[in-house]
This record gives structure tokens, sequence and C-alpha cells, in this order.
DNA sequence: GATGAATGAGCTTTCATTCAT
DNA sequence: AATGAATGAAAGCTCATTCAT
């Protein structure tokens, strides 16, 4: 089954935005990197800001929805955070492409002044809303954690997602540098998934009531 | 004493990059926020990326050069970790202009094709150079720690200095968001503070040698 | 009866460039106006000059067309020559589709170069040779007004055909802009009529001979 | 004294706009006109259309400023009115430049979406104020003219105001194109000055009071 | 030192035109 | 006949950089 031109367009342009930012991405080296001509990126897409918030639209969707189905079944809210970046490193990592997701997400959105139509404030409010949610989904579980004992109460539940989050993503960015760099590793991906796993149990209380 | 033209431009660099992000800085801009004619940008820095790269440099110089300074009294390597991370903090707390600093950090650079000139590379590699005495001050810390028992092995050096260093900076970027919209603050400075002493010591070892 | 493609292409295109302007005005549009595809237009038309072209000498043949019959039968110069103008106002006043025309008269040709084929060439031409026959119609009709001493001399035939062709020109254009706005009316269909009339009336010689 | 390069440009725009129309022009053929870069055209004016705005104000200005003058001292509507037409021709006879400004009239703008800024509001009200004053300066004095029986009531203020501009406009037109061509003329400035002067006349009343 | 008019390469975006279906 | 995805030339516009003053 061929792939459509527009998610051929999608893919290369989270290529080229993590390799060079979306600041230095020219609608022509997406076009070069798709293969095909400048004009039909402004088939499938209002603009080039529209092209980017559908990638990042499309990514947080992802992550919502795979954590959406994790947490249908019960369970331990320490254990389902792990799950909750796992995800994240599970989407990152299964393949080489995938990893330039990780890099996106500290990208830097240009002035909104291209905002203008109804279609890009409509785009620009549903990646609100999926961050929302993936932040909300966070914080509830170290909530939870917290009240039940498990996790330390020491921090403030956002301090605490900063840390997990900030650590996850700049684990997962250095991998991506190393990825497009040869023969210098400092660590891999399983250092990574250790990491957050390690990372997490530090913020536990031992005799936490189940 | 008054401030020299140039330490005004990098100054009003730091801010309006900051807020716009390197491509999205015009001279103009700069020159409007510094009170100067666009002109003069070019006296002072070969042009627009010298003027990032003197931003950074200056930033990393003045990292290396406090904390060479604390670390020169012998001491503790968990003490002495703590002290290079409050270093970070330190610079960035205090003024609200500082914070633009945290920000910068997360630029990116644009593709190197720019860099044609000897002054051009030489400043590059005095940026690479810095960042490599930053990060070899941070490993050494931990690797020390870690063979006088003090912090766990379970984790190798560089991955630890990732989660210091990514929760160190996502923590400062989101209190450099804060303070540019307003009346919403999930976390304070102080927060902040604690935060990262409180992370450090999740990995030490309680029962370490001195 | 059905209307053919090709009719309503050139109707939409009427309508739409008029409102706004050649270079304005998509195909898209058109075909859109037409509720037909973009690329059929090209079927029936060589490119969208021709299209204009086209639109213009169908103006043109219709007004000749309609000239042609009204001065089959002899009369006085005079008279025939408010029938001419007559004309004119007849086909755009039909209805408020026809003030279109009105409109379009008034429309630039883009500069020759686009002129390339042959077939472009000889439309071209033709345009030239019934807007000539349009021309040579009204100043053989205000000569022989002049030669039988029903229209003053006073002024050359070509310069009264300048004041009453761009009398009635204005006075239509006029009426389509009223059209397309609202509750703002000037003067209405009748005073152009009358006004064409009594403006003819004012260069003819009283006494002359019939 | 050398000219402005606003001033250049400004010509250049006149004289190309008048040449290929509004639609045809592109910048960078006024800038090849002008003999400077197209980057300056936006050092002066805000876009293309500013542009073309501020060719049409400086014009509509020259016009009102002269009337202005030519009104000051008491007269005769009839010989008022006259005087007025007769400023427009003198405006654009002055010499083959200045024929430029009789085509310009019938441009047709652009979609008005352009007009986002201040600047360009205020230019815009500026041009309808002009516009305003002029047209109500010619039906005064037809009104005048009609009230002291002077001039014919049976044609409506308006509809004489549209006979009247229309005639000049298009003879002045015919005249421009034959400026551009070579060895063709139907008529020269005299005939123009002299249609325009009968024009009015055929439309007073001989016995009116003075 | 300091200015800002002037340049021109390069950007995003539009759209007539083509052509496989 | 009819469609619309795809192309690519060309448009308006931005802005780092230069240089005469």
């Amino acid at each position: 089954m061929k792939t459509s031109k527009r998610d051929l367009i999608l893919d290369s342009a989270v290529k080229v935005i993590a390799e060079k930012g979306y600041q230095y991405t020219t609608t022509q080296s997406i076009a070069r990197e798709a293969g095909i001509s400048k004009g039909l990126i402004h088939f499938y897409f209002e603009n080039k800001l529209d092209l980017l918030l559908s990638v990042f639209l499309l990514f947080l969707q992802k992550i919502n929805s795979i954590n959406q189905e994790k947490l249908s079944s019960p369970g331990d809210p320490v254990d389902r955070l792990k799950a909750v970046f796992a995800t994240f490193q599970d989407l990152l990592f299964r393949d080489k492409k995938s990893l330039y997701w990780g890099k996106l997400i500290n990208e830097r959105l240009p002035q909104a002044d291209a905002i203008k139509s109804e279609t890009m404030k409509i785009k620009r409010q549903a990646i609100v809303n999926e961050n929302k949610k993936l932040v909300k989904c966070i914080d509830e579980l170290i909530k939870e954690g917290q009240s039940r004992g498990m996790i330390t109460t020491a921090l403030k539940p956002q301090v605490l997602r900063q840390i997990f989050g900030g650590s996850s993503q700049v684990l997962t960015w250095r991998m991506y540098l190393q990825s497009s760099r040869e023969g210098h590793f400092e660590y891999d991906q399983d250092d990574v998934r250790s990491a957050m796993e390690t990372l997490i149990e530090k913020f536990t209380v031992k005799g936490g009531k189940k």
C-alpha cells in the first residue's frame, strides 16, 4: 500500500525540522527531502506553520492515545508513571526516524502572527488541549502516588513532573545527537530506560501502602 | 561606570533572542532594544551569528569562572556538585534579566555553513572548549563521588549528568515562561533550588565514607 | 436547451473578472463559479488569456451583430447614432448579469508577450477587427450627420466619438458600482438612457436638412 | 538639486503603472525603471499597494490644490466649471510624464485584504476624502449653475458630472495611447481643450441670468 | 565611532498549466 | 469529457550586510 503524499510530507518535515530546527527549516528543504515540489506542500497544508503544528499534533495524539490504553487497566501509580514515561521512550526508539520526535518537542514556535485563519486557531487549540491532557495525566499519577504515601511529598507534583520530563527529554535528545554522529556513544537506549526507572524509584517511598 | 556599547549590544541580544528565537530576531530589533543604530552592531560583531556565539561564550565563561573559584577549596564531591548546580541557578535568578539566559541555552545554532572566517572558527572552538570544561567538571565530580561510594553507581556518570542537567534546564526554562506570563505560578525560585538539592541527594549513598 | 460548458465558463469568467480584475482572477475561482473543475477550462481554452480574449470578442461580436441589423434599414444618421448607443445600453441593462460586461470593457489586457501561438494571434486580430468595425460604424454615422448639416462640425468626428463613448462607458461603469453596493443610488437606468439621448441631441443642428 | 529617491520611485511607479496597468506591474519593474534595487521600494513604502495609493493621493492633492486656488476668486459657475476641467488637462498635458496620470485613474485595485496596518487605513481614507472634495466641488458648481438658470436642469447634476468627467477621461486616455504609438494622431491637445469647452457650453442655457 | 540608505539573496506563497486517471 | 494532484516559475516581501557620510 502506498503512502499518501500528505504523510510523506509530514515525515519529511519531522526529519528536516529535527535536523535543522524549525527556525532554520525552509519549505524548499522539506520538499527536497520528500522528493516533491515546493508547491505541493501548500496544496496539503495552509502554510509552513500549519505543517509544523500538524506534526506536533500528530505526535501528542500518538502519545496520549497509547497512554490512555495503558492506563485503562488499574494499577500502582508508580508503575503507571513508569509506564507513561516508557511510552515516550517506546515511541521514540521504535526506529531511527522516530527519534526525530524527541528533538521536535523542544522546538520553538515562531511569532504567532501567522495564525489568522480559523483552521489555524482550531489546530493550535487542539495542540494545547492534547498537551494539557498529557500534563494532567502525569500530574494526577504523581498526586495519587503522594496521597497514597508512595511518592515523596518533599517536592510539589509540578516540580516532580519537570524533573521526570526534563530528564526524559534531555536523555533522548542526546541519543538523537549520538545517532547522527559516529563512533561516540556515551550511553545507549537501555541506559535511558533504566535511568528513567531508577529516577522515578528514587522518589518513591519504600513503606508506602499498596 | 558606563557600560560599553559592546556589552549593551550583548545584553540586548540576549533579551531579544530569548524572546523570539535567533532566526526570528532581526538586527534591527536588537539595535532598537539597545537604542543604537543597526550599523553599529556590525562594527562590534562580525555578523549576526558572531553575536549569538559571543553571547553563548560569555555565559559559559561566567559559569566556568564561578565554578573554578568555588572548587578551588577542597570539599565533599556531593556538596561540590550541589554548589556547581547552585552556580547555575544563582546566575539565572540573579535578576529578571538573567532569566533570559536560561531560555537562550535551548537555542539551536544555525547550519554551520555560515562559519567561514577564521575569527568565527576560533570563537566556535572556544565555545566547544568551555562546554567541554563544564561537562568534564561535572563528570569528574560524579566519578569521584562514585569511587568514594557517595554516589550511586547504578547509573553511568554521563547519564547522571543528563538527569541533573536536564532537570535544571527544564525547571529554569519553565520559570522563564512563568515570568513572561502573568498570574500563573506553578513553583518559584526556592522550589527550584530545593528540587535540585533533593534530586542530587536522592542519588547519594547514605553510608558513603567521607 | 442546455447551455454548453464552454458558454458556462465564458459567463463565469465575465462575472469573476468584472469583480476582481483579470490579474486577480484565478482559474480556480472561475471554475468554482461555473461549478466545474480547473482542468476543464484548459480543455476549452488554450490558456487564461485566451479566455479573456474570447470574452472580449464575444461582446464585440454581439454589439456589431445587433448594430448591423439595426442599421440595415435606412434612416436619419442622428437617430441611427442614438440607436447604436442604445444597443450598448440594451445589452448591458438586459439583466443584472449583463452589467458585468460594462465593467469588463475597462479591463486592461496584459502585456502581449503571452501571445505566442498562432491561435492567439488570430483571436487578437479578430478583436482588433471587430473593434475597428464598431469605431468605423460610429465615425461614419457622425461624418454623415456632419456632411448633411445635422451634427455640429465644431468638433472632429473622432472627438465626438470619444465624448459619446466615454460618457456612455462612465455612466454604465458607475451603474455597475452602484449595483454592487447598497442603498446609494445617484441615478438609474432611465437616467442613463435619457442622458445619452440628450447628449447626442446637444450636438445636433436644429435646421439640418433631412 | 537632486531628486529624493522616494520621489524617483513615485515617478517610476506612475510611468510603469500607466504603461502596464497596476495589475501587471511588478515591484521588480518599478525598481528597474527607477534604476534602484527591489528592496529600496519597501524601505520607502510599506508595500506595493501603499505605493499605488501614494501615487493616487499625490495626484488628487495636486488637482484639488490647483482648483482651490482657481476658485478662490468669484466668478460665473460655467466659467469656473470650465476652469476646473482645464486644471485636469493642464496637469496632464504639462509634459509627457504627466500624461500617465490620466491613465492611472481607471486603475483597478486588488482585493483590499492588504490594507491591514493603520498607516494604510489612514492613507486610504485620505484618498477617499480628496476624491469627495473633488466630486463635491464639481457637483456644487453644476448645482449653482442650474439654480441660477445657466445650466440645463434636464439632467441630474450627478449625470452631468459623469458626462463631463467621462469625456475628459476618455479624451485624455486616448491622447496617452497616441503618445506611445507613432504616426497615428486622431486629435491633439487643443482639440481636447476645445472639446471640453464646447461640451460644457452645450449644456448651458443661453439666457441664464448672470 | 556612529548612522541609516541601499543592496540583493533568499524566503514563503500563489497559481496557470499539465497530465495520469 | 472531466478531474484534481502535481509542477515550477514568478510574485511580494524581509533582512543581514555594506558603505558613504
